[in-house]
DNA sequence: AGCACA
């Protein structure tokens, strides 16, 4: 009855391999049991683990034909099964005649783990978020950052690999708490794998790597505030990836948002050398350059999360870029290098707007000061001023200038460090601090 | 308990 020329099924007509095909085999069994499951009938070469939909299944592959014919005739006649953990494993010649590619170093188990941030924000993650995350389940050594074709990867090294496996099995798969992210991002996916990498190599603190372990370890220019301090603690406290060149995108953008009005805006804090615009995610972003760092933090530090206009329209997000000196191909509505027409003003001259074409020109043909920066400057613009976001994170710093009740309290001195960056030499004055117009120094250029 | 795409 029983035809014999149907494709076999059972394991007696299965031909020989020096691959043993294995199931029943206990959840996640590791490499080294089905090593020693095999070791007794010859050279194991190869295995697969955690093979099928239930990941129970496996393949052992011998150096000889003869030595799995040997396990298969053992168990065949043994009174006592195959076992893995006290658990019976079935065995019969694979089909395939080789493993294929397996345990190329992937998913060995490791201190470091390889972890991808996917989401279209990703890469303003900061390694101080990712740093907090991962110290979750044990310290973090050492942390580094890069961009690839799969997109923004960090590695992060843990002490031993029992630690990396707690951390890769509770956070693969999952986001970013919202909570540790700027409010305008959307949601960040880690992927983690095992890295092939036992130790990173760190030589300097920065916005893309850390050294945890050691403090000694030099400072990164780019990681260096206004004040000349470090951004970076090895502690993993206060940390900001600082830049010279800002990131700016532009919430609730009910208003046409021009270079110009963006050049207006940036350059109440000194001198902007470059800006850049374009298209992300539906929305206008901007790239806004300074000659130094602590510029670009007193800027980010006033104007993050406030709005260009009033009625919460406009709202601005700010973050530092990773450029340090941008490209500017041409100038146009939507780029422009500032430096080219005049290099002095970089440094000096304040009146950039003068002596641009567009519609901004009216704004400050004048006395070419740097705007200062008050509410009143900023009524200036098209339909309102700076208004404070309803629900903002802090009342912007000039307002507080202008406001009659604040001229009560000692001024504001008594705003924290945070709120701006004290006067450093050859710095920026916190101009909003003191009522004086930013670079209104010696010999204010006319 | 019955053959893998990482």
């Amino acid at each position: 009855m029983a035809s014999v020329s149907s494709q076999p099924q059972f394991r007696y007509t299965q031909p020989p391999s020096k691959v043993l095909h294995l199931r029943n085999l206990p959840w996640e069994c590791t490499e080294e049991e089905l090593i020693e499951l095999g070791k007794p009938f010859g050279k194991v070469v190869n295995t697969k683990c955690n093979v099928g939909a239930n990941k129970n299944q496996a393949f052992i592959e011998f150096a000889d034909l003869n030595q799995a014919i040997a396990m298969i005739s053992y168990y065949a006649s043994s009174s006592e099964p195959a076992q893995v953990r006290g658990k019976t494993v079935y065995l019969q010649y694979s089909n395939r005649q080789e493993i294929v590619n397996n345990k190329t170093t992937a998913d060995v188990a490791g201190n470091v783990l390889l972890v991808t941030i996917e989401g279209n924000d990703a890469r303003l993650v900061s390694i101080d978020v990712l740093h907090l995350v991962f110290s979750a389940f044990g310290f973090v050594h050492k942390i580094t950052t890069f961009e690839k074709t799969a997109g923004f990867q960090a590695l992060v090294q843990f002490s031993d690999a029992e630690t990396a496996s707690s951390a890769k099995n509770a956070l693969d798969g999952r986001c970013i708490p919202s909570y540790l992210l700027p409010e305008q991002m959307g949601p960040c996916t880690l992927r983690i794998t095992y890295s092939a990498h036992t130790d990173l190599s760190v030589k300097f603190q920065s916005h893309r790597s850390r050294d945890y372990t050691n403090p000694y370890l030099p400072v990164a220019q780019s990681a260096i505030d206004g004040s000349g301090q470090l951004a970076v603690g090895v502690d993993g406290k206060k940390l900001e990836p600082e830049s010279n060149v800002l990131l700016a995108s532009i919430e609730n953008m009910q208003y046409a948002v021009t270079l110009d009005v963006l050049h207006m805006v940036f350059s109440a804090f000194g001198p902007v050398q470059k800006i850049a615009m374009f298209d992300k995610n539906g929305g206008v972003q901007a790239l806004i350059q300074y000659p130094d760092i602590q510029t670009a933090v007193v800027a980010k530090e006033s104007l993050e999360g406030h709005c260009i206009y009033d009625g919460g329209f406009c709202k601005l997000h700010l973050s530092y870029s990773r450029h340090t000196d941008l490209s500017i191909k041409v100038n146009n509505d939507r780029s422009r290098d500032y430096t080219l027409q005049n290099p002095a003003m970089a440094n000096t001259q304040p009146s950039i707007l003068g002596q641009q074409p567009g519609p901004a020109t009216s704004q400050y043909g004048g006395p070419g000061q740097y705007p200062p920066v008050s509410g009143q400057t900023m009524m200036q613009q098209p339909t309102a001023g700076w208004g404070p976001v309803p629900g903002g994170p802090q009342s912007m710093p000039m307002q507080m200038q202008s406001n009659p009740y604040m001229s009560q309290a000692p001024g504001p001195y008594q705003m924290g460090p945070g709120m701006m960056q004290g006067p450093s030499p050859g710095g920026l004055p916190p101009h909003h601090a003191t009522g004086r117009p930013p670079y209104g120094g010696p010999g204010p250029a006319q």
